[in-house]
DNA sequence: CTGTAACCGAGACGGTACGTCCTGTCTTCTA
DNA sequence: TAGAAGACAGGACGTACCGTCTCGGTTACAG
């Protein structure tokens, strides 16, 4: 989480439970407040900690809660359901149980939002959440090419470009449906939002160029 | 934007000038501050007005961004570009040109997770922004209808869910493309996406129950 | 009070009635709020009177105050008693009754004290209060003189500086006594008040030059 | 001035520097623009002081602004002129002298004013400005007590009013001539001022019931 | 077993912005 | 043309946090 560069120096350490306490003290501050009317002085009080503390272990408001609301990415896991569709669903219904939780709906999205201007933010944002979750597609399409679901990539690049376009219609629909629209995505929808996600992957892939036929639905 | 109730009341009327001015300073300080920098007070010296003036309309920061970004949301049309699949593609370049503008993003995100702890301003959020985008995807499918490219719907209470889905799906892949990846919406990226959505619309109305059938890509 | 130029202007006449509602309006405000929490615009409200209207005809807060606390000084009369004594008993008393009273306190010491920085302000209060009061020493001079009680003054320049003299004393007792000591100028005090006075009067002028005979007081 | 009991408390110690220079500060302001236009803004810039640190000290305006003066009265020093007459005169001019400085008047007033309707400012005034001043009457009589000039007194309570009676027309006079007449207390005003109270004293003990003797001046 | 270096709590500090209130001016409608 | 109503520019208010600093005290490793 920060620098620990050499080996064990001189002085009293920082103590370890503290840190606990601050992540802890900022993700129950940002459930009863929220990300804007959260302070650090606050959190320092909630977790029995003088601010200095604070402020010698984050830079500032944005990084400590990017890492407050990290740590609930951490329990993402794939499971392996079989097939394709289900794990799609799976990891869906994951990544939703998450955002449903106050605490990361209200930090994650403001954070996200400060990022927009903030490029050091942007870059913690995506090492300690983005890139956990973007993790599991790989390791989704991996497997559904084990079991011959999906063919093996010929281009690496066109390949990597196509994860980046599925990671970001999938939690962004989430994203959406959960914050903008503020319903749950439940499974319900999880499984609507499956079906669509399906077809257009396994369809698309068919025909570059000819019109897609007619159909009943939606 | 505020009440207009009788005729023409007693006193001095509001100044329509003010409103116009605070609003385009409103976007101004978002592009060049973002919204966490943003200060009324700012904002009131940018538009040449008082503060008072400004919390005489508003009832503060978060409202007054929100009437501010929706202002950017009035020129969004649907083209008739002749098949679904471009009018998808429209829609969503348009989408993805607004939100490619600083004030939207600094300024539509940050309202958003504002608006988690905050009934009113998500009310107020969804009349001014979302349900003029959603329009679009009524008219989109109506459209689509007539052509012969969509069956008419049977049940209409699952034909809103399925609008909702598509919106969900659309703005928010856009968003998040756009804020957390960080990459530009640009016309590439767009065709894929618009490729994916297309046969998940079209495929995903075949079969309730049946596995879909494996297929090349990616 | 204020400018009443010509004759009788065109227009609407001014209404009169007005005058004596704000006045009354500001001496009510004067004792519920005191000088500085005092306002235009609730004078304004009590006296069910537009802003604008006082503005009209006062040029600030102080213009005002004086205004109304010198309606309080109107019914200041000498009374004749008989002794130079008792009228200047009497003539105490009634000051002290004036300044007993919650508006006089706040309103007349809060403009003095603002007059020190405005020549103007000093002059309205001269005008208006002072001499008023002044009036009365003069008075009761020329009567104790025609009662024998004193000297008839030689040198008249010198008449006008001990009536000053007289004034700063009494009326700086009575406001000292009532305001800063915070005890109520009573009959007994005046009484004792009256006796120092009148012996430093008459017996002030005997010896200019020789020491007073040691006695038995205070 | 402000709490100072237990022995060093925890946390970063009040700078006292910021103390002296605050109400320095606020001396120069009110020489500068008088009570009603200071500003706690303006006196805390002045001050090169942040303006939380003035309201962590003071309560109020009112409050700083009694500190202030207050420590204009540190000087007053009864000084021993050998004779009653002569010790008179010299408190009277120091007093004089003090209430010549415009801080002191525009300060002193305004906040006598105040104090009608605030009973902590009242004795805050009283303990830090009147009390200080009261000791000198009660010093200069005691000398006059030792030289034979003044009898001791018998009934301690007719004493102690006879001070406050003294203190009162003292005070008084002067304050009126300095900020009501608009005229200095110089030499000669408090020369005849001290001949009055002189024979006031003195004489007003002799005989409580007679007439006093008629007289030639003023 | 003793420095000493880095930690810790507490809280004062210089700042910035807040949202409210009041001032004195103006603009509109009504009488 | 006066008056009521009320919006306006401006500015001070007193409060809340920010991020920094200065204290007195406490660990825990190094000599």
């Amino acid at each position: 989480m920060q620098s620990r560069t050499p080996a064990s120096r001189a002085g009293r350490p920082r103590s370890a439970a503290a840190d606990t306490a601050i992540l802890a003290a900022t993700r129950e501050a940002l459930v009863e407040l929220g990300w804007s009317k959260l302070t650090l002085g606050d959190v320092a009080t909630r977790a029995g900690v003088a601010k200095t503390t604070l402020y010698r272990r984050w830079a500032g408001k944005n990084e400590l809660v990017v890492d407050a609301v990290a740590e609930l990415f951490d329990e993402l896991r794939l499971p392996d359901c079989g097939t394709l569709a289900a794990d799609i669903e799976g990891v869906v219904l994951q990544y939703a149980a998450i955002l449903a939780r106050p605490e990361a709906k209200s930090g994650l999205m403001s954070v996200v939002a400060e990022s927009i201007r903030d490029e050091a933010l942007r870059e913690r944002i995506r090492a300690s959440i983005v890139e956990r979750q973007k993790r599991l597609v790989l390791e989704g399409r991996a497997r559904a090419q084990q079991r011959g679901e999906l063919p093996p990539e010929s281009d690496p690049e066109e390949a990597a470009r196509t994860v980046d376009l599925i990671f970001d219609v999938v939690a962004g629909a989430v994203v959406h449906r959960t914050l903008v629209s503020a319903e749950p995505a439940d499974e319900e929808w999880v499984r609507s939002f499956a079906r669509i996600l399906l077809f257009g992957l396994t369809g698309a892939g068919e025909d570059h160029d000819a019109a897609p036929p007619p159909a009943e639905g939606p």
